[in-house]
DNA sequence: ATCATGATGCAACCACGTTGCAATAGAATT
DNA sequence: AATTCTATTGCAACGTGGTTGCATCATGAT
């Protein structure tokens, strides 16, 4: 049986031929980004990318521009939680998709949480014609309540 | 029959008595605020009121506490469309209350729509010892469909 | 190896809010 | 009416999220 390469080796590949496969050049930043993306559950803002990437002396202005190249390539999933920040997460069909499940974010704290999608339920009434492609819920999660 | 004053100054005192009702002092930038958004149908940014006050000599700072002092003191009523601007309009008792029911927003034309209750369940899953103040569901309207 | 063009870093900019502070002006009290 | 207390104001400065211009660099095609 064939020697299989480190784990982030095979993630390093994959990643790189879906950036080739969307016409993106692969660069250190760009293949940073991603990666930063896929190792993280749930959605991440631009500053918290930024936070993280920047100390390997990636600039903010990279960051954005390659979370909107990597969004219009739809490889990733950019949302808009309504608490005035663009998120971005991995759009893995096969995962997490973005837009499959709700998110509660809290008006106090402004902490985002990814809900289950069962969590919610859709009556035909809410459809009408329309299609539903994100579901929010606000409110004041149970930290802030307590506190 | 006694012969009623104007309009603008009956609304002028009846503006006046809400704001001491809500024990706010009535100042000229206060008045202007509030009366801007008592004469304008619709929700209103604060961008949109400075660049109708300012003016007048009224700070945009001054503009923007006051359309916070008046909506803590339920005066004025604040939402979120989703455009990551705060929008203003004045508070109507008598309309429908805010969090009462679930709202869709197009994101092509930004369209607001009021849903039924029951158009959308929550599990208990979605609470989670938080509390949900808001539900919006955003996606593409009928209209904009097939445009 | 050459080269065209995409991608990067940096600086500057914009919109929307927010904060600190000294000066001003409501309104309650005398 | 003058005094007093303190809410409110204007101005300046700051913060965050996002955008733009441009000279330089590096990918990947030839
Ligand atoms: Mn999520
Ligand atoms: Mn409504
Ligand atoms: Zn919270
Ligand atoms: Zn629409």
């Amino acid at each position: 049986m064939k020697r299989a390469s480190k784990p982030s080796e095979i993630d390093e590949a994959q990643l790189a031929s879906a950036l080739r496969g969307a016409h993106l050049r692969v660069t250190l930043p760009r293949l940073a980004v991603l990666r930063e993306l896929w190792r993280t559950a749930g959605a991440v803002s631009h500053a918290d990318l930024t936070g993280r990437l920047s100390p390997h002396g990636i600039d903010r202005v990279t960051v954005w521009r390659n979370l909107m190249a990597l969004s219009e390539a739809g490889l990733v999933a950019r949302t808009d939680l309504g608490d005035h920040t663009w998120r971005f997460e991995r759009a893995d069909p096969n995962a997490h998709a973005a837009d499959a499940h709700p998110h509660f974010v809290c008006v106090d704290c402004r902490k985002v949480t990814c809900l289950p999608d069962d969590a919610v339920f859709l009556s035909s009434a809410a459809a009408r014609g329309a299609i539903v492609l994100e579901v929010q819920l606000k409110g004041r999660c149970g930290a802030c309540l307590t506190r």
